[in-house]
DNA sequence: ACGGAGATCTTCT
DNA sequence: GAAGATCTCCGTT
């Protein structure tokens, strides 16, 4: 079943968490694509500590911006986002409403329509189709389209199954990957990456 | 195996 | 005008 607007409502630390071992399933075009969880990062605009200030929503002095409203709105919803020019990363908007944050989903291990994901990633080998933020968004085809949809929604084509939770010993924290240093301290050494420990899948 | 650079465009200064 | 939540290709070891 579709994970609930319920499961997505809450601190995005909880929900980043959470989300590992979840199946992120994607239907576009009525093709069907999907891979476990298993490598996420928070990012959580107005956090107890502070403004995380790696988290979009923080700009503009937190307010929204035409690319950041989304994480404003409800929980459940995706935030699509064009990186480096070329590459699609996949948020799933969390905590409840005005409390701007996102999950983004780093790492993936290939469950359904593997032979789909071939064709997507062409020259590239099993392992690396779905080991990084923006190689798993070409495997499941989320671009631009995907962008600001609630995937708790019973017609969506992209949301994510629920499945029995990692036990707590297998996951590992982390600071957050490729965060430039002019993300001031200590945004860029909380540890807001979790994994799951020693998965293939999990980004390089 | 490893390191460096290019790709390419939105957002913010 | 520059930097950015990255990936791939091509060079050299």
């Amino acid at each position: 079943m579709k994970l609930p607007v319920s499961f997505y409502a809450r601190d995005a630390c909880l929900v980043a968490q959470d989300l590992l071992g979840k199946k992120l399933v994607s239907d576009v075009s009525g093709v069907k694509t999907a891979g476990l969880i298993v490598e996420t990062e928070a990012y959580c605009a107005f956090h107890p500590d502070g403004a995380d200030l790696a988290c979009h929503a923080s700009k503009n002095n937190g307010h929204p911006t035409p690319r950041t409203a989304v994480m404003f709105g409800p929980a459940g919803y995706s935030y699509v986002y064009l990186n480096y020019g070329i590459h699609w990363l996949f948020n799933v908007v969390t905590g409840n409403e005005g409390i701007a944050g996102a999950v983004l989903i780093r790492g993936l291990e290939p469950m359904i329509g593997e032979d789909v994901m071939a064709e997507r990633r062409p020259r590239v080998d099993r392992t690396n189709w779905t080991n990084g933020p923006a190689k798993l968004t070409k495997a499941l085809k989320i671009d631009k389209n995907q962008n600001k949809k609630n995937l708790c929604a019973p017609d969506s084509v992209i949301w994510i199954e629920d499945a029995p939770a990692i036990s707590p010993k297998m996951i590992s924290t982390g600071p957050r990957i490729g965060l430039g240093k002019k993300t001031p301290a200590p945004w860029f050494l909380i540890p807001w990456r979790y994994w799951i420990t020693g998965h293939r899948f999990v980004s390089k």
